[in-house]
DNA sequence: GTCTATAACCAGATAGAC
DNA sequence: GTCTATCTGGTTATAGAC
């Protein structure tokens, strides 16, 4: 049982999980921008030039902890890429079947989505000197918004659709808040349930 | 017809106001963070120093930014508050009614809320020299964590409501991105049916 | 009101000893 | 791997002329 968004036992963790671990909580709660590599190093107890034979730069600390999700979290939105190409009508079932698949992404790392939500601009940012970043994120970015104006999909499709979007994300990551690392019970199924109003689909039998 | 989001004509516009329209502008895009006001100023077409005499801070130029909409966009929060006093079953029409008045809001301040949801650190940070900003997030951010947590309230409430905040949030502002300053027929409509189908609540005859 | 000039500071980042 | 010491640069903010 892998431990994917964090190191385990503080102690026996590696100084460069223990940077991570620190990097997250202070950079969510503060901000990346807000936060010092002084104030991460102090909390770690080491020194800021330690950070840096660990990690380049700032930026590449904070890419470092989304990269966990990178490739993988996009899944869900590759998918309704590939929805948006065909004019017309949604498939609703397929809307949902994406949706799916982002929620458990983001259920399985809600520390990694908080720290994404909260930092949107820094990320977005990190792609000025790393252009793999920058081609991933503007690619996205750019479906998203033709997507979002596609004049050919019903306009309240993609309401929706960009509702239960919001829905997935505040409901996975807002209800979670302070609580344990286990996922509540029956917090998936609701939002799945919840989705599947939004997208007036009713239940499987 | 007063403008309460933007000023008028660029041209005629005093040099407060564009200052704050291009700062809300830059602080969308890059960041409160990212965003130097040496950069502000060249938008603008003066230098640093004049934006000094208009603006105390960086920060009260932030702050001042949204205040237009503070102590009213929190309405439909203040009301979730009240609803939460009461432990047990929700009551879904007073949830929804919530809703719709943040709603309203959302749609009417788009752009103010869209830099807010971009900048949620750097405006949660305005608190540490600005006392009253700092109450007024504070009591708000307490309450809505004890209202999630709250275990009087049925879970699956707990997460529809979140669920329905975030759905009228990434749906006001998602799908409305780089349009013009109208709402688009029917968006609100829509959102307010999609809140309804979140919380269960049939269409009123 | 807006400018030039400058102060004061602190961040990210590097060099090199251990 | 981690430290001490330092460099470099940009940022917020101010003083004072116009």
């Amino acid at each position: 049982m892998t431990e994917i968004d964090e190191a385990g036992h503080p102690d026996t963790a590696s100084t460069r999980d223990r940077i991570m671990e620190a990097a997250i909580d202070l950079f969510t709660e503060q901000g990346f921008d807000k936060t010092s590599l002084r104030e991460v190093a102090e909390r770690v107890g080491v020194t800021k030039a330690a950070l840096y034979y660990h990690f380049r730069s700032k930026e590449e600390l904070l890419a470092s902890l989304i990269e966990r999700v990178h490739g993988i979290g996009n899944h869900g939105l590759d998918l309704l890429q590939a929805l948006h190409g065909q004019d017309g009508p949604l498939d609703r079932e397929a809307v949902l079947a994406a949706l799916v698949v982002l929620l458990d992404q983001v259920l399985s790392h809600r520390r990694t989505f908080a720290l994404m939500e909260r930092n949107r601009t820094a990320i977005e940012a990190l792609g000025d000197h790393d252009p793999e970043h920058q081609k991933e994120h503007q690619h996205l970015e750019e479906q998203w918004v033709e997507f979002v104006g596609n004049e050919h999909i019903p306009f309240p499709d993609r309401v929706r659709i960009s509702a239960a979007l919001g829905a997935v994300m505040a409901g996975a990551i807002g209800t979670t808040r302070g609580m344990g690392r286990e996922t509540p019970t029956g917090l998936r199924d609701e939002l799945v349930a919840v989705v599947r109003d939004i997208l007036h689909l009713s239940e499987p039998e």
